[in-house]
DNA sequence: GACGGTCTGCCTACCAGAAGGTAGGTTTGC
DNA sequence: GCAAACCTACCTTCTGGTAGGCAGACCGTC
């Protein structure tokens, strides 16, 4: 089941990993080359323009995220383990660096210079990811081991953007610890007594 | 008392709006020199590089940001206003699109790209408002006008987190309402009964 | 008050390098 | 033989930045 080692996916990987760091207009195609250690027009081959490549990024990221949503609530049948699982996810990528920051985080910041393409999918992200905040906190509060301060989709809004929040102080201040300082107390305060 | 028509501001203003739409590199020499009508050569004269420019816009923000709040807090003397106000000043500003997001907090995302220069003016912004909130939430805790969900530190650090997450999921989904409906809950959770 | 000097603000005219992208040829594996 | 994958070589446009010139405001000095 070992991939054969794809360049169209190596250059995947490695454009997230620069759009993580910088964005957008933070990264080149000269960039991606040196790194996967292929030429610039090579790239081209496999994704025509900046554009194609971004927008199929963040495609990938929104399919990796769903899944990986979905698997977290198979093994956590408890809505807050779940939302407890999915905090200790992003604790995990940004403690040990393998992704400091959400793909669609970011360019959500850059959105209004962002192509229209690149930025209806990472609108797609916040939707998908604040309806299964949702849902979650909807299941919680019904089966009585969530008690929400607000309606379901409120309180999604409000637990998201938290973590989002959370992301941007731990890079501002240079220090992974607070977002665990952040989110950590957000799921206590929805446990039910 | 009427400012001469200032240059060198009207190109710090000009950078500004172009930053908040697109970070540090979303913007070129070219595209300031197009607004403010004269040539790029000559805002070379008023800010030798990109760095210096960047740098002294967001030193300008954090000196305004600075003043802000100290006549927030001097027109308000409750602390749970004060808290609103800021939030109140916020949606203003999202609401009516003179400034759709925080300066800090867009170049905080592209941190790692961002010259060091920058990068730690950035970082004093997030610590000033860090302790401006937690001294605010204390003195809140201390009137026994507040209830504070943690210590006035962490308090304030995940009010703050709330509060960029909430300007982050606005301009997500292009609905400004949403930085409201995440932020005004966040003082009634703390507003003493 | 006229004189020369200098400082400020802006200009034109460049530059080297990087950006994203194209054209067309060569290698490789089925 | 064909197609996918990759190459070299090149193009255009934009990037931040420099050099040097020029008009006007400001200046002390005679």
């Amino acid at each position: 089941m070992s991939t054969p080692r794809n360049t169209a996916d190596d250059i995947l990987r490695c454009a997230r990993t620069l759009v993580v760091a910088g964005g957008y207009n933070g990264f080149s195609y000269a960039d991606i080359a040196a790194v996967v250690g292929i030429r610039k027009a090579s790239i081209h081959h496999h994704f025509p323009g900046k554009v194609d490549l971004v927008r199929a990024l963040v495609v990938q990221y929104r399919d990796e995220a769903e899944a990986g949503l979905a698997a977290l609530a198979r093994h956590h049948p408890e809505p807050l383990d779940q939302l407890r699982a999915y905090i200790g996810f992003w604790e995990g990528c940004i403690g040990d660096g393998s992704l400091s920051f959400c793909v669609c985080a970011l360019l959500a910041c850059e959105i209004p210079a962002l192509p229209p393409e690149v930025a209806q999918e990472v609108t797609a992200y916040f939707r998908g990811l604040s309806a299964w905040l949702a849902a979650v906190m909807d299941q919680g509060a019904a089966g009585g081991t969530m008690v929400l301060p607000a309606p379901p989709r409120v309180a999604a809004e409000s637990f998201m953007a938290t973590v989002h929040g959370a992301m941007l102080s731990a890079r501002a201040c240079g220090d992974p610890a607070i977002f665990g300082m952040i989110t950590r107390p957000l799921i206590d305060r929805l446990a039910a007594v």
